[in-house]
DNA sequence: AATGAATGAGGGTTCATTCAT
DNA sequence: AATGAATGAACCCTCATTCAT
């Protein structure tokens, strides 16, 4: 059996390693989706490995052959996190070649829509979300407050102010215990809070969102 | 003789009591402030009894005299840093009987000023701020939403947009690198996110700060 | 006032030092019979220190000036035991002179009596008896042995079934849960088992049990 | 080809499967052996997780992988004792129609040959014995009442005789200081106390043990 | 690759005992 | 004597990581 093995590897190696990189690739999604709901479950520091590995119904063996510890898990899924949102929301509105204002206001609603849509998805990264590279929106505010569209003291208080909304909301949202229209209203004070006016912002909302077919990943 | 005796051990016994229970009150408020720096320095979670015990510089056995466990202590140090606020913010300005913009506006000037002044305060606030009673502002909000001082699409948004905001800002001055005046244009982006116009926010400003002497504790 | 202290000491010191160790005495009988109740309720490993402490209301300076270790307590507080054992039952039994059988089933009823009475007493004695001495009752069944009025295989086994008959009975009877006249049937099997018949088991038991009245300590 | 490969890995992942369900089984019984030892020879109390370790030379984390805790482990250790008795001695002598007092007779000569034969497991059962399916003999007891074999006060005193005798004898037993024919005496002592006769005692003992193989697990 | 048994550093808690007042 | 704050050794338990199969 050893032989017709080593054989069977020679023969169909090329085939072998194309499935096998394949089955890495769902291996690992399959662990990094799982890491997400944990994480997002139970915060950065209450998730245990055994809770991946249940999730992901691997074993502990398994996982070490795809991660190293549980920091670089928690690290490449946020990264995962960050390629996804960029995949589903930066890509798509970047082509809308709209003024800031307007391009934030659909950015945060799509955003909250899916915050809404995704329980684990919101809950993570209301929770967890520590790595940088959000910042699709910060180059909104800097060229809004360059045309005078947003008026603000300075673009690190509106930085402020919006990641800090942004994130504050997040976790109200991921509690299922929100009012009606409640994303709306956050984005409505987001805008305020950037000094548009209540009517600019109330024409802004009007607008039909555009539809954005999710990227599967 | 009897009486003497008596006499005696009663001064004594009061004595060696007031003696005792303020040698209590010391020690428990030597580890709550080490706690503040730990959890401040650490993380709610990254904390650990040790570092308590080094930064109070007692005896493990000292420690449970004192709390039951950690996460009793996690709750008494958050709660004496209520009790704290209070006393020295809240219970000051609420003698002052203006309009809730200028009652919010002093406040948060007032709460930023000493987060500035003291890091690990500020950091302990920004990171672990999970009991609710920080709810002073939220009166103002109310009260100024009924006076139309305040136009927001609704309460839930204006105090998610204050809160999140504050915590993002306290996270980002224990950072110690911000720019000038960053307190105050953070003030103002909530002042304007809650619909209060531009001249008025100015005018608000442009008052002193009144002084506060920071109660001991 | 110091000087008076001294002066007052060195006139009195006489009864003072009598008055002490009266003093001394009933703290260390306080303590004893707090040990007592702790030990029958928690057991000799169970039983920590503090409960000792709630129970004879005092405090751990003052223990420690009456006993040098938790150790030392139970040994005392089994030695109390057995002094006391000995006062109340063994003395008094000793002045009748009867027959073995008669002696000891008399000593065993007696026995049973007081731990019916006092639970704690018995589930003590039941649970942490270790201190050997409570063998007056071995002296009777060697005398019944040479007599020929106990007829057993060997001394040894007539002592190991005569105690752990009682220890295991002491442990039932501590549960609170025992049938009508469980004590006597003890004491008959018992008896039964050392080769008594019978009628002189039925003809002993019929007299009335002697009256001790308890010497207190 | 799947189909090879899914045959391949069933066989292997069997083969897997049974080795490990194998080392599982055999480091249990390691532990459990371990701790019959340390139980026996500190008693529930005094035995600590690290003699266990040391015991059976595992690391803290292979015992937790196993036992949830101190406490489970004492439980299962009790348990594992009460099912090798009864594979080893209930079952067999189950068997044997034969009066009562020959069954409890030969039962009590047999556990007793046992425990000298293996202090440890003597010692475990004189200390720890709590959990109570060691009441195959009360079967006996009963049985033997009904017929008149057995004459006795009452059901609940020759029960409490028989168990507490038996304890207290383990217990000198394990000391290994015993007289000969210690164990013998003791079963005799304890007929006699259930109101057999002499005679009918010396016949029974005369005859010889069945001879138990001891059935491993 | 996949498995899961084994490891051991690390953290929380208890409690007998000491000691300054 | 009495008090109770302080001490630290000893214990239990968790969990990330390694490793033989």
């Amino acid at each position: 059996m050893a032989m017709s093995k080593v054989k069977t590897k020679k023969l169909c190696s090329d085939h072998r390693t194309q499935v096998g990189v394949q089955r890495r690739k769902k291996t690992e999604a399959l662990i990094i989706r799982a890491a997400l709901n944990v994480f997002a479950e139970k915060g950065r520091d209450g998730a245990v490995i055994d809770d991946v590995l249940v999730a992901a119904d691997i074993s502990r063996g398994t996982f070490y052959n795809y991660f190293d510890s549980v920091e670089q898990l928690l690290e490449r899924t946020s990264r995962w996190m960050v390629e996804d949102l960029i995949a589903n929301f930066i890509e798509p509105l970047l082509i809308m070649q709209v003024d800031p204002a307007e391009r934030l206001c659909t950015g945060l609603r799509l955003f909250f829509q899916r915050a809404e849509a995704d329980r684990e998805w919101c809950r993570f990264i209301g929770r967890i979300w520590t790595i940088g590279p959000l910042d699709a929106p910060s180059k909104d505010i800097r060229r809004g407050m360059r045309l005078k569209i947003f008026t603000v003291p300075s673009f690190d208080a509106a930085l402020t102010m919006q990641r800090g909304t942004i994130r504050e909301a997040l976790l109200r949202i991921a509690t299922g215990d929100i009012p009606k229209r409640y994303s709306d209203q956050i984005t409505e004070v987001i805008m305020q809070g950037l000094g548009v006016g209540k009517l600019r912002i109330a024409e802004i909302m009007s607008k039909p969102l555009p539809v954005i077919k999710q990227r599967a990943r």
